[in-house]
DNA sequence: GGTATTTCTTAACTTAAGTGAACGGGTTAT
DNA sequence: ATAACCCGTTCACTTAAGTTAAGAAATACC
């Protein structure tokens, strides 16, 4: 399970036996149960996640109804928009699957950037990366209709529409329930 | 000018006077004139931007149709996704107005970053920050109708809608400018 | 200054998403 | 075992966005 945060890592900067220790003596890996809540609306945090194994999903509450709006599952990493910005949280954030987790928190990683300077290029890079990522995502999201959206996710990440509840999907994708189910209808009778 | 740059610098790291010459040697102040095309699609570059005055965009062609997905004005920092991905660039970039510009390129950011460590501290921040600010803004926008996304850009960014044309705008919030149009005689008609 | 082009608006019609309600299947809880 | 709840689907109806087309207004160009 720790070779896929290492491998991870690798993918930006290489690390010495000692590094890999340091990592690892900060006690980061969590298994968590499906359902949990990792954090709140309103709540002040600093913790951010790697997903080693499992789902986690964040989500707004709007006029009592849940609108979800990020998948992250294997190989994701995620700091919380609330954890920059020093805020309280606009979201929740709840563990779709049974899911193991690294949580690690500002303090761990100024502590880790100090010791080792390396890791303050890794976390640029990672974040200058996700930032372009989500901005091509952002922008399909815009160009595209319900159904182009859905069609696309289907091609980029079939197991999301597997693991995870349509009702969740669907706000996903910006639209209701009712929409997603029969946009799928939709798209069965044209293939026939 | 120079001052609007080292303004929004000194909200991340402190500068001393040898570090601001370093940087204004590298002469990065460029004046662009209104429809000047900054990046073609398909092209590779390194460049990113920060807009001292003025107005960019960024566009797709998609069947022969302009899509305008973001508009970058004062004190904007902008790095193309392709300059991180190494890939040719899926989108064009425009001048919308007469803007003052300053564009630096990966080789400068190197010789920087090198000379002076708090650079890559600065660039660490800043694109956390961005990545922040951006998934907020996507799901806002994945959250409400073109309707509630056009009133929430009337309250965030009201210059926009001014300075920019509005098929561009009306892109940007993920509809036809028919749509945009109706939209907005439709608000007029209920403030009555 | 006048023409050409682009931009914005309006309208009629089509298509798809939102809404409210109902139903069945499945799970959970008591 | 039964009731309560959650979830996905379907339906009928409403509302809004897409489409096509036309004309007016603003802007650019020569």
């Amino acid at each position: 399970m720790q070779d896929i945060l290492f491998n991870f890592i690798s993918k930006y900067i290489s690390l010495t036996e000692d590094e890999k220790n340091a990592l690892l003596s900060l006690n980061i890996f969590h298994s968590v149960k499906r359902g949990t809540t990792l954090l709140k609306e309103g709540q002040y945090s600093n913790e951010s996640f790697f997903v080693l194994k499992g789902c986690i999903r964040t989500y707004y509450m709007i006029d009592g109804e849940e609108k979800t709006t990020a998948f992250y599952t294997e190989m994701d990493a995620f700091t919380p928009s609330c954890v920059i910005s020093k805020t309280p949280s606009d979201y929740f954030i709840s563990c779709v699957e049974d899911s193991i987790l690294t949580i690690s928190n500002a303090e761990m990683e100024a502590e880790v950037n100090s010791k080792f300077p390396k890791f303050e290029l890794m976390c640029r890079k990672l974040s200058e990366e996700l930032l372009a990522k989500q901005r091509i995502d952002f922008d399909e999201f815009k160009t595209s209709s319900p159904e182009e959206r859905y069609l696309n996710l289907l091609q980029k990440r079939p197991d999301l529409i597997q693991r995870v509840p349509q009702h969740q999907l669907a706000s996903y994708l910006g639209i209701k329930p009712q929409s997603l189910s029969r946009l799928r209808s939709r798209i069965l009778e044209k293939k026939n």
